[in-house]
This record gives C-alpha cells, structure tokens and sequence, in this order.
DNA sequence: TCCAAATCGGAATCTGCATTCACTTTAACA
DNA sequence: TGTTAAAGTGAATGCAGATTCCGATTTGGA
C-alpha cells in the first residue's frame, strides 16, 4: 500500500515537471559508489559477529566499530536497529531453509530429517545469544519461512510414510522439537555447551515409540 | 568475604566507641512500622504481577505505581532492581521445591516424576514472560536451588530403579527437559499456549524407550 | 497529645543508547 | 583533472528508565 502510494506520487511529479524542463538535464542516474556496495556487505557481517558476542541488544555503536565505520553510515541504508536484525534474520533463515532442502533430497527420510535437526541444533547453538530474538521477529508471512515451513512439513511426511516416526507425529511436533532445543542450547551458561545432541537422540525415540 | 569484613568493622566499631558514650541514650532500637513490613510484601506482590504482565524489563515506575507507592519506597529495602528479581526468583523457587518434596512423597516413582514435570511445564507456562529471566539468576550455589536440584536427582534414581525410566537416564536429562520446556514455553506467541503437554508426553516416552 | 526516627513520595539527576544532522570526503562522469 | 552527487563521520540531540535526594508524612513511644 505505501510502496504503491509512492511511486503513484513519484510518477505524478515526473509528468508534472514535464513542462519546464530547464534547470537541469533531466536525469542521469550515477552508478552506486563501489565503497557503498561493499560496506553494505560489512555491515550486515559485522552485526552478525557482534550479535553473536553480545546478543541482540549490542549497541549500533560497538557495531559500527566492529565494522570500521561510522553509525550514521549504517543508518544511511538501513532504517534502524530492527531493520538491521530483520536482515540479518533473513540470511540466517535461508541458510536452514537450505538444509532443508538439502534434507528432502535424501533417500532415506529418517537420515534426511535426523541430518536436517543436528544442524538446526548446531546453528542455535552457534547461535545461541540471539537466535530466539532473530526467530521471534520472522513473521509467519515471510516468503522464507513460510518455505521453509513447508520443507519440514513435508520432511515430516515422507518420515511418517517410511515408518521413521509414529503415525501420529506432526509437523507442528517438529517445529516444538526445535524451539525447545533453541531453548535449551539458549540456557546453557556462557563456557559450557548444552546437551542438546542427547537431548535430540532422546526426543527422536519418543517420536518413534510414540 | 564482603560480609565477614562487615561485621568485623562493625564490631570493631562498637567496641570503639564504648569508652565515650554520652550524647545519646544508647540505643533504644524501636520496632518497625507497620507499614513497612506491610509494604515489603506488597511490593513482592506487585513486582510478580508486573514482570509476569511486562517482563523482567517492566521499568521499576510500573512496578511502583502497581504497588501503589512511589519509586523511592522499593529502592528503601531493595538495592535495585536485580535485588527485586532475586528475591521474586527465591520466592517462586520455593513453590516448585515444594513441588519437588511433593513428588517425592509419590509412592509410585514414575507417576510423582510425571506430576512433578506437569507442574513445571504449568508453572513455566503461567510465568514464560520472565520464567528464563529468572532461572538465569539463580546461582548454584543458592540455598533452595541446591536443594531443589537434589531432590530432582533423587526423584530420578528413584524413578529409574523403579523401571520407569531406562537406566542410563541421569538427573541432567531431566534438568534439560525442564529447561526445554521452558524454552518452548516462553515462545510461544501471545494468545496461544505452547503445546507443551504433548511434548512432555513424546519426550517421557523417549526417555523410557532409551 | 507531642517528639523524633523511620518512611514515603516523586521530582531531579544520571546514564546509556538510538537516531539525526551539518559537514567532510570520495568516486563517477565529463 | 574538475564538478558534483552520493557516501561517510561522529558529535549533538532526544528519550526512556534506573537511581538518588530531601522535604512531607507517619507511626512508635513517652
């Protein structure tokens, strides 16, 4: 609704200054500066290392440090803290959704969706002090997540189909499966890491006793 | 240490001051208002109903006005607002100690894990907004804690040697099946509630089927 | 009922960020 | 190489919430 306003507007003052055209040449769109297409990758990488160290209340400034700029150069393309975030949720987001991929292409289904959990739980777990902020910011609506809802949705069928998990398990058991990891690996005091490989192994068995 | 070198000081101090004591009658130290031993648990009460509403962010304004006091009463006993938290977390620690002790009683050691855990994953469920706040603060050294923890270590030998759970189950997979649970729990978006029960159910069965 | 210590209240102060802005530097294009 | 729009900088600003302070109230005790 907004984008369309906007550019409804734009279109209306290009035809309105149609008539005089005089100032200046009508429009030479410059090329994007090399140094600005760069750091906006730095950036996005930076926030990634500090959110990673300091969880997601990390100050733009240490941010801005870590990437070696100045904070009003993140804010030149980025509007604010949350849309840093957003954007550093979405990349993350498509690195599972390819795991998942990678999962349904296996041929067993019950190897597929084991392999697919362990590197959710080694992603949270790498992840741990900010992985829930970043989950709790993706909306249901996201293109991505929403693919990749989809992924495990089916992963959990064929896994039902070939026998790998009881007839009743959904995939709203795996998507639990997953947030309770999260959760512990989240937990855990800063040295030590949690026990979420055993804790996985356990939970598989009473998805496939159920 | 702190407090021992406290209270060296102050005995040093008092035996100090012994040899001239004159402008003041002694002590005459008078017992304390009504009020205040009222408010002291008026602000407990307020603070949990505002963290369980807000989060343990919920500014101490909030928790004043809930209490119906002003700002400066609550920093009178408690040095800030971790203090406030500490003492909500000793307090609520308590009632799931005693649902520990409870559990315990349980002739049958399968069924008083089993009440045990439902009470938790309750508990949690009710409290999600600060419960990981809170449990993040309890030291290991705590007095209830320790105790807690032991009695979750019994409950578990017990429930073990009674064949309920498979032998090489430890106390720690029942802390991380708390501490999961919690995590799932707290995720849960606003309106809905976790389905934390069913996952507790396919966790129990894991945990036997070993 | 009166006095003074113990409390209370809540405005004022202090802090730690996020965000903005006026100014300087850099790179694209002629 | 000169011109200029696009980028970059980081100090200044704004704000929200924790903590402090001190005059106004209360309550215990004589």
């Amino acid at each position: 609704m907004k984008v369309k306003l906007h550019s409804a507007l734009r279109t209306l003052a290009t035809v309105t200054s149609q008539p005089n055209r005089q100032p200046k040449p009508p429009a030479a769109p410059r090329a994007p500066r090399r140094d600005a297409l760069r750091n906006d990758a730095i950036v996005i990488d930076a926030a990634r290392a500090v959110f990673a160290e300091l969880g997601p209340q990390a100050s733009m400034e240490s941010i801005a440090t870590r990437a070696g700029l100045g904070v009003g150069t993140i804010y030149r393309r980025f509007p604010g803290k949350d849309a840093l975030l957003d954007a550093v949720a979405r990349l993350l987001t498509e690195e599972i959704d390819q795991a998942a991929a990678a999962a349904l292409e296996d041929p067993d289904p019950g190897a597929g969706l084991e392999r697919f959990l362990e590197f959710v739980g080694a992603f949270n777990a790498e992840k741990r002090r900010y992985a829930s902020a970043l989950a709790a910011r993706l909306a249901d609506d996201d293109t991505v997540s929403t693919r990749t809802a989809d992924r495990v949705l089916r992963l959990t069928r064929k896994a039902v189909d070939a026998g790998y998990l009881a007839r009743d398990v959904t995939a709203e058991d795996i998507k639990a499966l997953i947030v309770a990891m999260r959760g512990l690996v989240a937990a855990a005091p800063d040295g030590e890491d949690a026990p979420w490989r055993r804790f996985l192994r356990i939970h598989l068995a009473g998805l496939r006793a159920d």
